[in-house]
DNA sequence: TTTAATGTCTATAGAAATAGTAGAGTTACA
DNA sequence: TGTAACTCTACTATTTCTATAGACATTAAA
């Protein structure tokens, strides 16, 4: 399961794709429309803006933008940015590579590659739609 | 990622798969051979047992059996036992489906389709590979 | 029939993650 | 200069994860 959090940041990034482009869009809009707890939302758009998928304006008429096109914003960097690696083994990850300590050699591991597969095939989804194909939807 | 018990149950059982056949393999020999904390393991066997994954024989010379062949343990159910749902978000679970609260609605939500699509992609090679598959390896 | 070895079951506990909330501070437009 | 916006840090309650502890039940073998 994805976090609550991670759910929240790909409808804001969904929500702000569908604004008037170059029109920031205010966090307690977003809250309002997506059912977002807005400090929470605060929270998960300044690490967006960290991350260099947002950029902001302050003040008023500020608000937040996409900062850069939708359609090269992918699920896949997002969630890594929110609830980090994708892989669903630490020794699979490629941000985060940990080897596992109880384990005795990845090369004769039982569980590895089966879960290697499952992360190629996670991949393949995150990191092929984008943003912008949230966005289009109905 | 999945968790730390549900590595050590199919570790666990590709121990079972790999040990002679009709004879019981004791807690504590899987857990030095996996590396596995006993009183942990214990406890994941059992549930393993209460799930029909697994048998078990008490006294002396007992110990745990699979219950049936390893090729039709697959790894999803085992993951389902131990961690839970498969699926990314509730509303995309077999299960244990759960409408999100927070969601307009599931034909228009932004994210759930691209989620269906990892589950697939999750499903396809989880239930499609068995504890006989990560035995057999070297 | 006793004893030792084995699984069974429930309870407990510390650490980390999750899902927020609170509030003081900063910036910029009108 | 006032106020509407974002910024940042800290705090908290709840749940989940990863075990550990210990009393109990069962069985095989001596």
């Amino acid at each position: 399961m994805i976090t609550q959090k991670a759910k929240y940041a790909l409808r804001a990034l969904s929500a702000l794709a569908q604004a008037e482009a170059g029109d920031p869009m205010m966090i307690s809009d977003i809250a309002t429309q997506q059912k977002i707890p807005k400090k929470f939302l605060e929270q998960i758009l300044l690490d967006l803006k960290h991350q260099g998928i947002v950029i902001s304006r302050r003040g008023k008429q500020g608000g937040y933008l996409l900062r850069k096109p939708a359609e090269e914003i992918t699920f896949g960097e997002i969630l890594r940015i929110i609830d980090g690696p994708i892989a669903p083994l630490p020794c699979l990850s490629i941000t985060a590579y940990r080897r596992c300590e109880d384990c005795d050699g990845e090369q004769t591991c039982e569980i590895r590659h089966v879960f290697a597969r499952v992360a190629d095939a996670t991949r393949k989804v995150l990191f092929s739609t984008t943003i912008a194909d949230a966005a289009a939807l109905p």
